[in-house]
RNA sequence: GCGCCCAUAGCUCAGCUGGAUAGAGCGACAGCCUCCGGAGCUGUAGGUCGUAGGUUCGAAUCCUACUGGGCGCACCA
């Protein structure tokens, strides 16, 4: 926050002095971090720029501009270094006093209505680590948007009408020769998770569907009576997906993971959503039927002349097929218009199901009538849709529906958050008892299928994870008198850090090789380092509590620290780079790379080790020298416990 | 064929809208627990930033071409 006012001031006296002196308009000024803390604090190039625009010497503009300049308050000192940069030097006591009283506050929850689409895993079989990417991303970008003041709306769209759960209910009828009853039993049978159960069936499929051609044709049959509602088979249908989805539901909500409304598809279709946007696009000309060629008997959206599909072969999209069905895409336009409330029509809502924390999560009906005390749904001003690269293309023909029914803004304010996908390395598919051809043991990852049966079950990673962080505390040193039910608890908190910070890490353009070493690394670059660290600080205040060790945060200590200007360079790194925080999250959210966070994190706490080792705070004996470690201590401790929060890792007691 | 993405240390990756001497983790090597917890800390070694041009005062970053790899381009989702 105090480091926000300060770049903005700054880059308002900066402009406005050069426009005085010079009578030139900067249209940007850049502030950062200069490489190294000798430099300053803050620094900017400006007058590098500025020196062909005015024909003069880097330094000489440099020496003019800071020539009795009025700096803002924190800023003590600039100079002028280097080829011609600006260098800020902060007063460390006051801008420390002043920092740690707004540590990680969030804005007021009263910024514009934002919905954030996620995870969506089809309801035929166990969630993935591809999945669990997906839903790390949003997960954390909804924490990351509420705490800057968004309202955040998050929805899990449920597919549970297409071909994937046709698969499966086809595998239950003829492969299994299995009703609702005996469908019924397997659910409520806790030897074998009912999601594990359908990801071995759908993996059996594909070779079904290839030795019959009758098979082919249950499976055409059994997609129109889900589409249509009818008979048995629909109701098997809904209760297959309905049990994944709390599976589902169950797998995240282990990583801390919730959402707000399940929109169903088959809400959709019985609602009729696809009917009014059809009456839309064909009354805007965006879609037109095809009398000829290739396409025939179908409603496509003309791409041609898009300027973003220029050079493909088949840029129109399908949407209506020949037999009058709708594809995909057009439920996701029907989808997105209602998103920003520009369908005159909604969905029934009740209640699917309360968490453990009181929160309510929704669901789309079509029958029942809406419950009174639903909350408003839908009408966003922004849509942002976390689905992975491959999908590029389907989202960009959703963006380009919107905008050729004339919703230009919507169209714009419409956001693919794209990432890549998680692969396998050969090792890791070996391991899986996977058989690898020469080819692909070659190669530097392999793509996961479900259809194959090929990956890792979020849960089975989980299982591990969680299995491994517990023998790592049992093993700790501290943990005398701890009950194992504790130690449980300790080493769950830990595996969720250690698989939300290994999702955060990369860059979203990134493929991960899964790896599993790599995953089940708890040692530097990971999340339970971070906590490592917190839980170190909190260890700090405990025990000078407990000592009656007196390093109160108050007025007065801060008074004397900002007199004594004792901070020593370890110190007030540890200072600034927590005051920077807000910055990095501004970027991360801005550019949806949400490493940028962990990152800055993980530069923290490195920061505070080294700290937490050259200066001990319990046993300092001069007082003002510990009061002034304990309120870096503080600022780091504020920081990462509001941090942690917003990366949805938990802080444990003891590790 | 067209489109998108990736290429930086032995390995896995950072490098913010072009800015100061390209950083971190792991691995390797050498150290550090009578001292708030060693899941930690300190240090050493390790890089023609895929290649070749170009723009610029300045390029890992922008442009062009190329090389190698991945992913898309269904009346699937």
């Amino acid at each position: 926050m105090i480091l926000e006012q300060i770049t903005d001031q700054l880059t308002e006296t900066l402009t406005s002095r050069v426009l005085a002196l010079f009578g030139h308009a900067v249209d940007r000024v850049i502030l950062q971090t200069p490489p190294k803390l000798a430099m300053g604090d803050l620094a900017t190039p400006l007058c590098l720029e500025l020196a062909k625009a005015l024909k003069r010497k880097p330094r000489e503009i440099a020496e003019i501009v800071t020539k009795d300049i009025h700096l803002p308050m924190f800023v003590q000192s600039v100079a002028v270094e280097g080829a011609g940069y600006l260098n800020f030097r902060f007063d460390r006591g006051a801008f420390t006093a002043a920092h740690i009283k707004t540590v990680m506050t969030a804005s007021a929850t009263d910024g514009e209505r934002v919905i954030v689409e996620h995870t969506n895993i089809n309801p035929n079989k166990a969630a993935h680590i591809g999945h669990i990417r997906n839903a790390v991303l949003g997960d954390t970008y909804v924490r990351l948007m509420r705490w800057l003041g968004y309202r955040v709306e998050t929805q899990n769209y449920i597919d549970d009408t297409g071909v994937q759960v046709a698969d499966v209910v086809v595998g239950f009828e003829h492969l299994q020769k299995e009703g609702i009853a005996e469908v019924q039993k397997r659910i409520d049978d806790p030897a074998v998770p009912f999601d594990y159960f359908c990801w071995d069936l759908y993996s059996r499929m594909t070779a079904f569907y290839q030795e019959s051609e009758e098979a082919k044709q249950w499976r055409r049959d059994t997609l129109h009576r889900i589409e249509h509602q009818e008979g048995e088979t629909a109701e098997l249908a809904a209760l297959i997906a309905r049990a994944i989805v709390r599976r589902h539901i169950a797998t995240m909500l282990r990583l801390g993971i919730t959402y707000d409304l399940l929109p169903k598809e088959s809400d959709i279709i019985q609602l009729h959503f696809w009917n009014r946007a059809f009456e839309l696009l064909k009354k805007s000309g965006a879609i037109f039927f095809e009398e000829e060629g290739k396409h025939k008997g179908c409603w496509v959206m003309r791409l041609s002349e898009t300027e973003q599909f220029e050079g493909m072969d088949e840029p129109d999209k399908i949407l209506v097929r020949s037999n009058g069905t709708v594809t995909y895409t057009g439920k996701d336009i029907a989808y997105q218009l209602w998103k920003f409330g520009l369908l005159d029509r909604t969905f029934h809502f009740r209640k699917f199901l309360t968490y453990p924390d009181g929160h309510v999560l929704w669901e789309s009906t079509h029958d029942d009538p809406t419950d009174p005390s639903a909350p408003r749904f839908g009408g966003a001003k922004r849509v942002v849709n976390v689905i992975d690269a491959r999908q590029a293309y389907l989202q960009k023909v959703v963006k380009e529906g919107l905008r050729l029914l004339g919703h230009t803004k919507e169209a714009d304010n419409s956001l693919h958050f794209s990432y890549e996908m998680v692969a396998l390395t050969p090792s890791t598919a070996k391991a899986l008892g996977m058989e690898i051809s020469e080819e692909d043991a070659a190669r530097a990852y392999i793509e996961m299928s479900g259809r194959k049966g090929l990956g890792v079950k979020a849960d089975d990673l989980l299982d591990a994870l969680e299995q491994k962080a517990t023998d790592a505390v049992r093993e700790g040193s501290k943990t005398e008198g701890v009950s194992d039910e504790e130690m449980r608890t300790l080493g769950r908190q830990v595996a969720i850090a250690a698989l939300r910070y290994f999702m955060l890490k990369f860059g979203r353009n990134k493929v991960i090789a899964f790896d599993f070493s790599e995953a089940l690394t708890f040692e530097g670059d990971s999340g339970p380092y971070l906590q490592y660290s917190t839980v170190r600080v909190e260890n700090i205040f405990r025990k000078m509590s407990e000592r009656g060790v007196d390093a109160k945060i108050d007025d007065r200590s801060l008074d004397a620290l900002t007199l004594t200007e004792g901070l020593t360079d370890e110190m007030w790194e540890l200072v600034r780079i927590s005051a920077e925080l807000p910055a990095a999250i501004r970027r991360a959210v801005d550019s949806l790379e949400l490493s940028v966070v962990t990152h800055h994190l993980l530069e923290l706490a490195q920061k505070f080790n080294s700290f937490y080792h050259k200066y001990p705070i319990l046993n300092e004996k001069d007082e003002a020298e510990r009061q002034r470690r304990a309120v870096c201590a503080e600022v780091f401790r504020r920081t990462m416990v509001g941090a942690l929060e917003l990366l949805g890792i938990p802080i444990p007691l003891r590790m």
